[in-house]
DNA sequence: TTGCAGGGGTCAA
DNA sequence: TTGACCCCTGCA
């Protein structure tokens, strides 16, 4: 069964398998979108593809150059969960095209062609992201799996344990002793908060969702541990807020160095990103973060 | 082996 | 505007 999806490309499905397989994708690499830094769920395998978990399941994710394989997927998840998580649905021939004519950024992009930002759960994202303050990534990943193992659902695929993220009724009910094992430092006061805030309804990120941009992070940073950067990156990665341009020490090296000047402040370098890339500032800032953090 | 600096920022004063 | 912050890692 060939079936044409409308993004261009076509998939397959192997019901007997569980594996969608895609052709003709362009824009798109496994690699550079899990390790730009977006997501701290999805590790690389030995044969080069992913494994991680998203909506309470498993899915192991394999591009080859324009042909992309998804393993413990049915059809039926791949057009309601997938093809959105993974940013398939959007069209960024047209997005590059619209951010290019400068060298800088022509050059980050042919650098991370293969980026697409993930649309992830909000909840998870934010929780992510208040844990990722002043912190490494390995860190982060091994805060938020023991946070998994401890309090989400064990799933099983090819002989290994996955754990879902705890939803927010379930951290909410947590004491910061109860949150102690994971190691959190003082971020776990800050998990509390988000969790109580979004659990009893004071934070609605559905309603955050629908609020531009401007307002939509106010809100965010309602919550304990929620600053600029934290917000930019929930509304990025999760809310489908394509001109939240997070600024965090590798943007502004980058942005420093490569178009305003060592003494350029936090807030020029927003006002910046604003004018230069606009509605796309999230997707032109994972190009220049990947690139500059790639290259050092 | 030990000690120290600094890390995908944020809070509080 | 500035220091403190949990904990971990890399590096003398």
């Amino acid at each position: 069964m060939v079936i044409y999806v409308g993004n261009g490309y076509e998939y397959k499905f192997d019901s007997s398998t569980n594996t969608v397989t895609l052709t003709g994708v362009e824009h798109f690499d496994a690699g550079h979108t899990f390790l730009c830094g977006q997501c701290f769920r999805f590790d690389q395998e030995d044969d080069g593809s992913f494994t991680g978990v998203a909506h309470g399941k498993v899915i192991n994710v394999k591009t080859n150059g324009t042909t992309v394989q998804i393993r413990n997927c049915t059809e039926e998840d791949f057009k309601n969960l997938w093809e959105r998580f993974l940013g398939l649905d959007t069209d960024y021939g047209a997005i590059k095209e619209s951010l290019s004519g400068e060298e800088h950024i022509d050059k980050a992009m042919e650098f991370g062609w293969g980026i697409r930002l993930l649309n992830q759960e909000p909840f998870e994202c934010l929780i992510s992201f208040v844990i990722s303050t002043q912190n490494q990534i390995p860190r982060i990943k091994k805060i938020i799996r023991k946070m998994c193992e401890l309090f989400g659902d064990k799933i099983t695929f090819d002989g290994k344990d996955y754990y879902t993220f705890p939803n927010c009724h379930k951290l909410a009910s947590l004491t910061e002793e109860d949150l102690a094992p994971i190691n959190a430092g003082y971020r776990t006061a800050y998990i509390l908060d988000a969790a109580k805030k979004v659990a009893s309804g004071e934070i609605d990120l559905d309603i955050i969702c629908a609020l531009p941009t401007d307002k939509a992070k106010a809100e965010l940073m309602k919550i304990k541990g929620v600053g600029p950067k934290v917000a930019d990156c929930t509304m990025l990665f999760s809310l489908q807020k394509g001109d939240a341009f997070p600024v965090d020490v590798w943007v502004q090296r980058i942005v420093r160095q490569l178009y305003l000047g060592e003494n350029a402040s936090i807030k020029e370098i927003s006002a910046f990103a604003g004018e230069r890339f606009g509605m796309h500032s999230g997707i032109a800032q994972q190009y220049l973060f990947f690139y500059a953090r790639e290259n050092g």
